[in-house]
DNA sequence: GACAAGCAGATTGTCGACAATCTAGCAATA
DNA sequence: TATTGCTAGATTGTCGACAATCTGCTTGTC
């Protein structure tokens, strides 16, 4: 027996395919926050009954981006400032924890996938792809948690991820201005592979400062014009 | 206008009945870890078609208590002692965030709700109600994550406490044998009113520890049978 | 004109039936 | 005997139609 070991074949359910398409759309801001998606127009546009459908908003809604209101419709999530302020305090725990349990299993495996992600994200930059640019760093941002080693930890990350995603893909939107081009990462990425272990996390919390705020006062700025045009 | 508030009515669509009633039975032990569970037979069961129940297991499913493998079917997850081990380490962490955060914000209803819930588990301790017990105590102990104003740490504790109820269920159900009924909860109560944030925090952690010890070996225990087994 | 009642249209929730897929058992073959 | 191909039964995935509910408008009354 050869010791190939073959990865999962594709979920080939139309279900996983709507849940698919309806993150993206919702995650790249096409669908904007409080908007109300109708089941009938998108069954017709996708070509698929309600069905699947509906079980795929039941996951969304439980992945936390889609909230439902019985007999009213289900929503893309409003974004409020308190939300983007919470996953951001949260994160900074998260982040600290999550280097600590990664920083021992660091291997040359780590570092070649810390370098792809890396890269990545340098070519979303050069291709001025800003979706891609955002879905990359998160990725590269990511890699301490698929490597601390812990099912919960990872899990509320790729939870949390959705959300940020979508928070900074709102503010992308909104400023449309082009990304900064220099590389923001390298310091993160150097640090991660030194040895002062208490630098990368000092690190890795100063460096989340500097993007959420800047989206905090943005949605700070949104409801500010929001309840004054009420 | 009076200052009433009215609490929400509650959902009255089946989805949520169902869902409500699976929960249960997965967190009270009736469903067994890795049992499957026929759409057929269950919605025979409830006098329900098979729409609203599968929209509830795909609520589930995200929920992380079953997991789903497409034309093969939805199962109750499998307990494995890495990953209560996991949820273990990951609520230390989270419970010291969520004392930090909640500590400021104590109050006089904080207190009486602290005393109210703690009157709870004491009740269901007299009633040798072992599932009441489980529930009121988690319910005690998620008071911190309700009033650390963080919206993303609560979710993440409501998302965890499913699971810990399952796997205390389990434990419980195993080895039969009447609760305690020495009251182990009064010192956790008496710091939470104190003045020492960082002996609250220290007594969390040290208290979760010994049950999370216990049911640690249950659960390597099961396993190591069931290897020979195989 | 203000307000309540009621109707029409649109939308969500639920149902029963059909299609696609999997699993277990048996037969055929080397 | 071990392996492969096939078939029947059971189960999951999907569909189209109907029922329950909501929303906005119209109508009638004062």
């Amino acid at each position: 027996m050869a010791k190939l070991d073959f990865s999962p074949i594709a979920d080939t359910t139309r279900r996983a395919e709507i849940v698919a398409l309806l993150r993206r759309a919702i995650l790249t801001g096409q669908l904007e926050p409080g908007q109300k998606l109708n089941e009938l127009r998108i069954s017709e546009q996708m070509r698929v009954s309600r069905a699947p459908l509906r079980e795929a908003m039941r996951e969304l809604v439980q992945e936390g981006i889609l909230t439902s209101i019985p007999y009213a419709g289900t929503f893309v999530i409003n974004v409020i400032a308190k939300d983007i302020d919470d996953a951001y305090s949260f994160n900074k725990v998260m982040d600290e924890l999550a280097i600590e349990r990664a920083w021992k299993l660091r291997d040359q495996r780590f570092f070649d996938e810390l370098d792809r992600r890396h890269e990545a994200v340098k070519q979303a930059t050069r291709d001025l792809d800003t979706t891609r640019q955002i879905e990359t760093a998160l990725q590269l941002h990511g890699l301490i948690y698929e490597w601390a080693d812990n099912s919960v930890l990872l899990e509320t990350w790729q939870r949390l991820t959705s959300r940020l995603q979508m928070y900074f893909a709102l503010h992308q939107r909104a400023r449309n201005e082009p990304v900064p081009s220099e590389d923001v990462h390298e310091t993160y990425v150097q640090l991660l592979k030194g040895k002062d272990m208490r630098a990368a996390q000092r690190h890795a919390r100063e460096h989340i400062d500097l993007d959420f705020e800047e989206l905090l006062s943005y949605a700070r700025g949104l409801e500010k014009r929001a309840s004054k045009g009420a």
